[in-house]
DNA sequence: AGTAATCGTTACTACTTTTTACATTTTTAA
DNA sequence: TTAAAAATGTAAAAAGTAGTAACGATTACT
């Protein structure tokens, strides 16, 4: 089902398969071929056609594809049928917005905890999660296996939160500081966002 | 100096030897070479040199790269010495922590308004700047010619917003929202950040 | 029953990215 | 002052990726 080796620019695709696929079906359609959907989202039938292959066989010849079987298929790629515990730390304007913000269970993942150095933040809840004193980070974690790490903090405190994450367990990080995290650690998967880098690429196609 | 026909992969790493040479520049270094820069970032030596080829000669055979001159340089590759004005439409809970978070003036950029269609928030500041109604969107487009707008709006209203800009000579985003900006629109700019993305594709990665 | 539609898959083409190599220049140090 | 060491800029080669086209096989439709 989930063979490796499948290469990013197709698993960049998935998630917008699997939005599109979700609209279509709020409009109540039933069924699509991958020429239709090369249309609408702007790519090739060809393309749609190998990138699904890479997963199984969910079409059917003549016909096309189920749209709710394959956007099912789709999650199941993805995982999103067995969300994975994830922590949140840093819960400052970003981490706060992030929590109210993100549908953290339609993505995969199931937000267990967050944590703040701040003191006057403890024991407020976000979403029905309370927010929890960093100290108390080791013992948490080891009770409760936290999968992956959303960090909303800044740069410095970056390095040494990751090394304990890690130690701890955790396996895949959402990181929106600018620390680069664990080039040395092969088996722990990050995903980067970094505003500021995205800004500068903008002025930058900006200026030209 | 900034020559078309750039590779992404070259543009998506400035940001980062920008912010490295900062970090050495603030560790009070002067000088560095491109082996001992491509140990520190964990990439090699000729790809920091051909990278840098690409908009000009900035080193010294036999003795370096100047750090502080060539951030310098970096930065005006970037075009971080010429900031742009830029918008913000949306200001929940996301838009505000962007606008709280991002520190603008140093990634090429100037804010000079926000917009929302909540009349609550009309009137309130964010880092000096006012929340504007968003009908008065037109009018101050007009007068004040915004170059970029950074878009932390649902989905549903995107499209509609992201049309009104693009005929009010908004030419580049940041779009925070899952709207397919302007595939028709090759003169237009567009850096998505999807953080549900993002979230499915690191459970992808989780779940093998 | 025959025609049209559509998938899965292989092979190909084109492109992009990275690495290697080296002539050239500058620094360093005896 | 001179020679060795260090480092750049750049062209050319190599490696790797991604996208497209083509087609047999199967299914749907009339």
């Amino acid at each position: 089902m989930n063979p490796a080796g499948i290469s990013n620019s197709v698993i960049n695709r998935l998630p917008r398969y699997y939005r599109f696929l979700g609209e279509l079906k709020k409009d109540g359609l039933t069924r699509i071929s991958s020429r239709e959907l090369s249309e609408r989202m702007h790519l090739t039938a060809s393309q749609i056609r190998q990138d699904l292959n890479c997963f199984g066989e969910f079409g059917q010849q003549g016909y096309g594809y189920n749209i709710e079987l394959l956007q099912g298929e789709i999650a199941k790629i993805l995982g999103l049928d067995k969300p994975q515990n994830a922590i949140l730390i840093g819960v400052g304007n970003l981490g706060r917005a992030i929590a109210h913000y993100i549908n953290f269970e339609s993505k995969g993942f199931h937000l267990i905890g967050m944590f703040d150095s701040k003191e006057s933040l403890v024991g407020q809840m976000v979403r029905n999660v309370p927010i929890r004193h960093i100290s108390t980070l080791d013992e948490f974690c080891r009770e409760n296996m936290p999968k992956a790490a959303i960090l909303c903090i800044p740069k410095e405190a970056s390095k040494e939160i990751c090394d304990q994450l890690i130690k701890l367990g955790v396996k895949g990080f959402l990181n929106f500081s600018h620390y680069d995290i664990s080039l040395e650690h092969p088996d722990v998967q990050v995903e980067n966002i970094h505003f500021g880098d995205s800004l500068m690429t903008l002025s930058y196609k900006l200026s030209n």
